[in-house]
DNA sequence: TACCAAAATGATTTTAATTCATTTAAACTG
DNA sequence: CAGTTTAAATGAATTAAAATCATTTTGGTA
């Protein structure tokens, strides 16, 4: 059983299969799927039109795998963009700068998520693993006392990804680019107090408030935990 | 110069593209942009498939009709849903609910707004009018002082429709229904305060007494289970 | 080198949008 | 109201692009 060549085999075949997908991605984000004709992407990427059905099945699925790639890059980029030791506040804004500038780096891609939505629900895994860095990021601020516990982290996840988003869709509208207040608003807005642009953060005298929250979280690790 | 017969004349074509907007509006719903055929809305509307491109250049356009004469509607309903009474905080409660029931009620179609936009963007001046509600009440809000004066509209316009829109797309996902939570937590959000569902809980400042109290409970709690 | 299976090809088929020559209906005129 | 003109509607024919599939090419194996 000679494992080399097989080996190189499937790395040939998966790097035709990625060669279709960026020709497929640079076709769908400049022409629009319904602009993109599978000649022009076969074209692209140097093979035939029956090629590319070896690969996927159809149109649509074409698309989903380039937005399922897409997503999936993404997940690698946002967990390489978090330092794992800061605390929740600086994590989420860690997330939130690297998510709204690639969403603008990659509008066209975002835009085809909606076109391939419906149908096949494949690539929606990846989004739904995009989703979980968020998660975690709140969840383990809530383990650690840093955010309140009944924190609604499920809908806040939904403020978080539609701000983000409604706003990108904003700036490009507009034809402005990456607006840094954007995000500080937003932390404001999702972790407390007041709005009108960031102000750099400061004021870090804890509240009573604060202290009994984070005394509250101790108590209920510790019994979480069960280690009595 | 007879009036009637003119003004008869336009109304049976305004109602032939009514009933050919009813038609596709069905059949887009039904089966999305791709899969449905002129052909199975032309069936639908009772005319020959000819005739639609007499009301509408080309599917596309179809769709933008579609989706214009929805957004119309809502900024109609929006309209009659707040009360021109209610202060600033109230008011945005109403198109909060109404909003998210709307487009939890007519999801197909809102979704189909993300196929037409890139193209043609006529449709687009629906959209626009209808998140000029917001921004009255907003604006509205601000000169009877019931808002800060630096309140960032534009921004909380994102979070507002972003919000709502991404938990509705949550809900349908999860297949829940309207859920008065969202609209109250997101009002929470928004014109300040914690949050945590309903504002039942209150924020009161834990005094000093308070934290000593936790902390001796704390302290007794580890010194019975004798695990350090 | 000869053979086999997997991969690739592109001409052909299929499907659905769009056009347009023709028909039908409505509005106007004297 | 018959005749004429203009507008609206029709659906068969055209066109464009997705998807298929019989044939060819390639790469690995003995």
């Amino acid at each position: 059983m000679s494992a080399t060549p097989r080996n190189t085999s499937r790395e040939r075949i998966e790097a035709r299969e990625s060669t279709i997908l960026d020709a497929a991605e640079g076709i769908f984000s400049r022409s629009g799927f319904d602009g993109a004709k599978i000649s022009d992407i076969a074209r692209a990427a140097s093979v035939a039109e029956g090629t590319v059905y070896l690969y996927y099945k159809n149109k649509r699925d074409l698309l989903a795998g380039v937005v399922g790639r897409f997503w999936s890059q993404l997940t690698q980029g946002a967990e390489d963009a978090i330092d794992p030791q800061a605390d929740a506040a600086q994590q989420l804004e860690q997330l939130a700068r690297y998510h709204l500038q690639s969403i603008l780096d990659q509008f066209e891609v975002v835009s085809l998520t909606y076109r391939a939505r419906p149908q096949q629900e494949q690539h929606l895994d990846q989004v739904r693993e995009y989703v979980r860095v968020f998660d975690r990021i709140m969840q383990r601020g809530v383990d650690r006392g840093e955010l309140p516990t009944d924190t609604p982290i499920g809908q806040l996840r939904d403020v978080f990804f539609g701000t983000l988003e409604f706003s990108a869709r904003t700036l490009k509208l507009r034809g402005q680019a990456y607006d840094h207040s954007i995000v500080s608003n937003l932390l404001l807005l999702m972790l407390g107090r007041r709005h009108g642009d960031a102000g750099t953060n400061g004021g870090n005298n804890p509240s009573n408030r604060d202290l009994m929250q984070r005394l509250e979280s101790i108590q209920e690790q510790l019994e979480k935990r069960g280690a009595w």
